[in-house]
DNA sequence: GATGAATGAGCGTTCATTCAT
DNA sequence: GATGAATGAACGCTCATTCAT
């Protein structure tokens, strides 16, 4: 049944991937249309304009981070162990939508407010999912008590997004991970 | 005196605080030339093109900051007070300039190969400068041994920006920055 | 039926006077435009840059004329009466595209090599089918000899040029014309 | 004293080589400006547009061609003589000034009309000069009798120009303008 | 007279969006 | 719903001309 994909979803997979390795502003509706194999046209039946487009592909993608990371929670493993994977997931999403994270840092007016709300509703998901495991890990008194705050969970955040921007720019898809890690444990765990 | 600002600054200036609000796709040189209250042709007078003008830009906005960096150096300080001077003198930078740190991280060719050299060399200067304070820290036996470390350096930046990108969107201009050296210091220092 | 002209014959029409009066310079793509009662965007759908539509309009015009001569061509007559046709119907291909044969003397980079090198073909088929003329004529014994040089042709060719530009100036629509086969016939026929 | 070149002089000289090399619209009065060593608004000092300076420029070398055709003239030679020694000299010309010739043949409005006026005047007393030549051929008998028409120095006119641009397209600078004189003597000369 | 910084109308081209079929 | 030809505002950039010094 994977065979008969509907339109719209033709449309969000060429749009994804390509919004995914250039800029907003170097992305055709053309070069959508084309690798979507679908008319022009046809792009203004399923989203109202080239920001509305993208702005669902940043919730779709985004939903599935957090949904990837919801399901990988295991209640019976420890708060690192959690952490780690959670990790791991979020590097591998990044890697492969390394501008993704890059809009939500803006100011810009490339999204309307209201769509805006509700990508930053899914990324407060997100981070409250991440938070929990920090709280996790406090309680079980193997994080420092430090960690339980939001402000870690945005530079957890960020210092990921940074070894992936290393990684990328030093065709180094492993080692950079590995150190991040391992100083992540010296910053997080208690001695 | 300082009426009469060259033509060559007042572009400057305008098209720095442009684009330090804006995408560069969404900057136009109209923009740019209305807000220096100067004719189009004659930003073509000063810069080869919208590409030139915002380089140069960017190299005179890092190189003022890497001075800035040096010149508030104090080697009878210990490396600590050193590196809490400069996170603040780069988070007040950063505030001024919260575009100017994401350019750095896209692979777009934006920017020629050449001149993205010159800048990549003023990064690596200030990265350097950052590096110094730790390689000081270490050998004070203050900081921790991991932290001599260039990725480091890289978490540190990042962990700034995503500190000021906080700051603007709660209008928290100063907790953020506290609460962050507070963290950091936990990260760094010797217990 | 003639009511229902294609889009991209609206403009081939359209740039093909402008072109005819006015140097490639001084003919504005909003003056194509406009002539062609089309938006500026459209031209840019049939042709990828002025120059090739300049470069098409050259093309098509030249085929035409190449074509009409061929058409022209009588085995039956003297070559003597082909050559006058000939004659006539560039002298009236020129009265109607007065820069055509202007821009096949410049050196100028207006057009790519790879252009240029097909409408230089273009040429040849036209001076070859000339030629050939000649050869008959020469064959004929009606022909001197000296005139089966391809420098002869380019001569024909220019003077004939030069006739269209009389004419113009003079508003002289048809006696030099006539002198002017009058005046060939003496150069070119043995006596 | 040829040390102190006028600055008009060093203007006419600077613009003379450029126009002569490129179409007026691909020269750049900062190119004049450059070449003539002179600031750019200078040039307005002695021409009031760039019309004016290529006006002028056209102007002289004609009436410098002019001269040398009358200097040239001999009487007591035999018209065809003259005439190949003027056809030597308007080759030379042509060879160094392949657009001055073009831009008589058009209409266009490159040139204001009194301007253009003046230009033909230089042109009707190059074209008389060498009329004069026919007519003496034809008095001496040596020169058919149709040649003493305007239209005939129209046609040796652009047949050199051909020559000219046929040597070129073929760098080869010499044969044609022979193998032209060659033929021109079988058109021109009683047999 | 000489300068060259400043000007701004105008250029060729792009591309998100529309709409008749 | 699907199409893709048509649109036109907006873009980065050029260059003949002006004018304060």
């Amino acid at each position: 049944m994977r065979k008969k994909e509907s339109k719209k979803e033709m449309i969000l997979n060429a749009a994804t991937s390509l919004f995914a390795h250039k800029e907003f502003h170097l992305v055709g509706m053309d070069d959508v249309a084309k690798k979507a194999k679908v008319a022009k046209g046809t792009l203004y039946n399923y989203f109202k304009s080239k920001e509305d487009l993208y702005f669902s592909i940043l919730k779709t993608r985004l939903n599935t981070l957090v949904n990837s990371l919801k399901e990988s929670y295991n209640a019976n493993e420890n708060a690192w162990n959690n952490l780690k994977r959670y990790i791991e997931r979020i590097h591998k999403f990044m890697t492969s939508n390394p501008y993704f994270f890059m809009i939500l840092k803006k100011e810009e007016p490339i999204l309307e407010k209201k769509k805006k709300i509700e990508i930053k509703s899914t990324i407060d998901t997100l981070k409250e999912t991440i938070h929990k495991v920090f709280i996790k890990g406090v309680k079980e008194r193997t994080f420092r008590i430090e960690t339980a705050n939001e402000l870690v969970t945005d530079l957890v955040l960020s210092m990921t997004d940074t070894v992936i921007k290393r990684d990328l720019k030093y065709n180094d898809k492993t080692k950079a991970v590995e150190t991040f890690l391992g100083f992540l444990s010296t910053i997080i765990l208690v001695n």
